[in-house]
DNA sequence: TGTACATCAGTGAACGCGCGTTCACTGATGTAC
DNA sequence: TGTACATCAGTGAACGCGCGTTCACTGATGTAC
């Protein structure tokens, strides 16, 4: 098996995979090497045969988690202009599952914070990124360029902001309430959605399956 | 002077202060208990005098960037109530100055990612805190609580997602552009702002005096 | 087909360094007399 | 008022541990003959 055509490829592409899923997981500053190796079912030494250094990975690792979710949200969005319109997408990004789920999650709510006190490398990776996101949500709209990018910046400010305090709370009850709310907002301020501004009060779209613990105030 | 009374007391909040800052800074892991006293003035060995364990401060230090955070956001809503309205608010939250003061700005932008990876205390007293905040914001609004509740969940997440966004990016131009988005969106959805669905258009209430640079696509 | 050799991905001991924590000691202050 | 002593916040050397990085070595595979 050993020196099968692309085998040092193939490794090297699971040490980025399991890295950009570990950064997500625990925090970019948290990977450390020998644990990483360890996952990949290799010993630490290897590492430098692949890598320049551990930042060098992080620099990889962080360029594939912000890769995966600008696909992710490229699916979202064609399907979002297939059927089902915004509501999906903003109820599969706001739900208990991505909550759980960071490690496979979007790199945006995950890593941000990280981005902010990180390398160069690492911000420019996720400046573009969050250009194309922008770009890629508001395409789709009718409307005037520099407003359709407002409210695009607006619907991922939400859907950002309320995923991380819902990942950060830890009483249940409150962490619904949150993802809730953060549904309700998005769909109302997607750009695809306020064309004029009446059409934007959408309640009825706002997929309410999710709720098996009904928001309430808990203080 | 040593021993003057309450010199210990004293050095201990000189410490808290400093850990409060600097965890807001630069990630709550990343606080350092030699550097820490060496900015107090201290040689690390003291440390101990003063608390159990590192675990210990970050508990200590979290808890205090947090009510530090609630009472700033009761200062806003204040100033809210009185004249300004949520487009102060919005407008002083949403700014250059406070994307480059983190160390002194509001802890949920700062450490709700850390918060996630924490320990059972941080993870509380930041969950208590944000229900503090929101209660805080829908308080004034005349309607029923839940809806007002869900507004003030809204305008926190775009508030929280678009500050964050802003100071991950290191490009000026769309750094500029997340802000000003944030602003409008926050002020759109402010639970004191939309009490019937029309007048919640309130364009002419941002303010604009804060783009330097005007936001423009720059991918 | 079988044997000797070259290749190179992977191994694991070792090194240096930073960091949290401990502990015997210091020395300025307050107090007893 | 002056002197001896007790207190205790703060000092800094030392310890153990984890981690990134290096490097001489291993051993399975592919190739030459």
């Amino acid at each position: 098996m050993r020196y099968s055509k692309g085998r040092r490829t193939e490794t090297y592409e699971r040490i980025v995979k399991n890295a950009s899923l570990r950064i997500r997981e625990r925090g970019i500053e948290s990977m450390r090497v020998a644990d990483l190796m360890k996952t990949a079912g290799l010993t630490h030494g290897g590492f430098y045969l692949h890598f320049k250094s551990r930042k060098d990975l992080i620099n990889q690792a962080f360029a594939r988690a912000m890769g995966e979710s600008i696909e992710r949200w490229q699916r979202l969005v064609d399907k979002a202009d297939g059927e089902g319109g915004f509501a999906d997408m903003v109820s599969t990004y706001l739900t208990k599952r991505h909550c759980a789920d960071i490690a496979r999650g979007c790199a945006l709510p995950a890593l941000s914070a990280d981005v902010r006190r990180g390398g160069a490398a690492v911000r420019k990776t996720f400046s573009e990124g969050v250009d194309e996101i922008i770009e890629l949500l508001a395409k789709g709209a009718q409307r005037p360029t520099e407003e359709a990018r407002r409210d695009a910046i607006a619907t991922l400010s939400v859907m950002l902001g309320a995923l991380m305090l819902a990942r950060a709370t830890d009483r249940d009850a409150l962490t619904e309430e949150i993802l809730e709310a953060g549904r309700h907002a998005a769909l109302e301020m997607s750009p695809r959605n306020s064309g004029d501004p009446e059409a934007g009060h959408s309640e009825s779209k706002v997929p309410k399956k999710l709720d098996e613990n009904p928001p309430k105030s808990t203080s």
